[in-house]
DNA sequence: TCCCGGATTGCCCCTGGGGGCAATACATTC
DNA sequence: GAATGTATTGCCCCCAGGGGCAATCCGGGA
């Protein structure tokens, strides 16, 4: 039904630990999820390819390279959601705060029982999936506003603001029938049904650009 | 010019330790804050009048009474929003997770150095006036929305949904002409100047039922 | 009982949006 | 240079929305 379903649920497993790799991929794989494991940051990044997918198990802080902390920061500068729960066994308070505050999914503590963490990644998965079945709608929508023309652009800006074809006109510096055909362009390429349709859907897009 | 600036940013600090108390009041009214200490959460629900403002400074456990966590969660129950920041000599990693997943704008750690509290307790207030900004508006707008009788408020959702004229009248069992009545009355009492300014107020008053 | 305010409706008119059709203008391609 | 495509515009028609005016109806209150 759903297209996170039509896939195996992939965890990004980091850590520096080679045995609790090896015990967590075990437990995680156990589970139903399909596992790749990386020693630190620097593995990670290098094995990426186009989007990431999945989950992201991170320790906060690995001999050399970059920290799971600004491994974190990065994908969110790159736009990645990917849900992120951090896994340590030196965490302290404030870096607690810090993760959280920055996005991170969760933040566990070694030695994590077996039912926290795999509450924490269905937990996980669970919201991303929420999250891709809304942003498919959204992209849907950015797609159908990427066809607009600048002009139809324009014209669809101040349909929106609720100004009348004679004053987009105006604005435009062309006769009211050039805005009225503009206007009917944007209708049909957003695919909206009513001038009421036409601003939900503006309102929708704003959301996303915010 | 802001409602938060009219008044003085009035901190609420509930800790058993009395020494503490002393100091962290005598540090906050030195910053400009106006300041009440309370010994448990207990005293701070007695001392309770209305709408409470400001901001919140817990330890998360206090002997007797209800504890810091579950003073925040009933607050949230009670749509309080006002900010907590959780001070506590004793928290761990899971308790500082759950408490900012349930809402705690911060979580310190005692000893807790000055700047460090006054850099919180700055932000709260910052993060409280915007949403009180926010929530202005949002008032104006359920007030005026208040004042719509059971057909106008039932013309507006259609209106909204983008059905013609004809249709919500077949809807309501009425002529076309009351249709319009209705429409204009919901124009003049939402003081909407357009349908695209219609469709977005009703917009803002959907997101703050959700 | 009579009056008042609000809701409902019919009648009529005006304005604004939607769109078909054709001519024109401009750019791009063959 | 001819052909094709796109944008712009004028002309005209239809319909939907906005609203003034007056009649009617109804629930409350004096």
């Amino acid at each position: 039904m759903t297209a996170a379903a039509l896939t195996t649920p992939l965890v990004h497993l980091v850590d520096d630990d080679e045995s609790l790799r090896t015990a967590l991929t075990r437990l995680l794989r156990a589970a139903g999820y399909e596992v790749r494991a990386y020693a630190s940051t620097a593995d990670f990044l290098l094995a990426r390819q186009g989007v990431l997918r999945g989950c992201l198990i991170l320790d906060v802080r690995m001999p050399g390279g970059p920290s799971g902390l600004e491994l974190q920061k990065a994908l969110t500068r790159q736009r990645e959601t990917l849900p992120v729960i951090f896994l340590t066994g030196h965490g302290d308070i404030p870096m607690c705060v810090q993760a959280i505050k920055d996005g991170a999914f969760d933040f566990l503590t070694k030695p994590v029982g077996r039912e926290i963490l795999l509450t924490a990644v269905g937990n996980a998965f669970a919201r991303e999936e929420a999250a891709l079945q809304a942003s498919a709608q959204q992209r849907g929508l950015t797609a159908r506003a990427a066809r607009l023309t600048p002009t139809e652009r324009e014209v669809f800006h101040r349909v929106v603001e609720g100004q009348p074809n004679k004053q987009i006109a105006a604005g435009l510096g062309c006769c009211e029938r050039t805005v009225k055909a503009h206007r009917s362009q944007v209708m049909a390429k957003m695919e909206a049904t009513s001038l009421a349709d036409l601003v939900q859907l503006s309102t929708r897009l704003n959301q996303l650009t915010a």
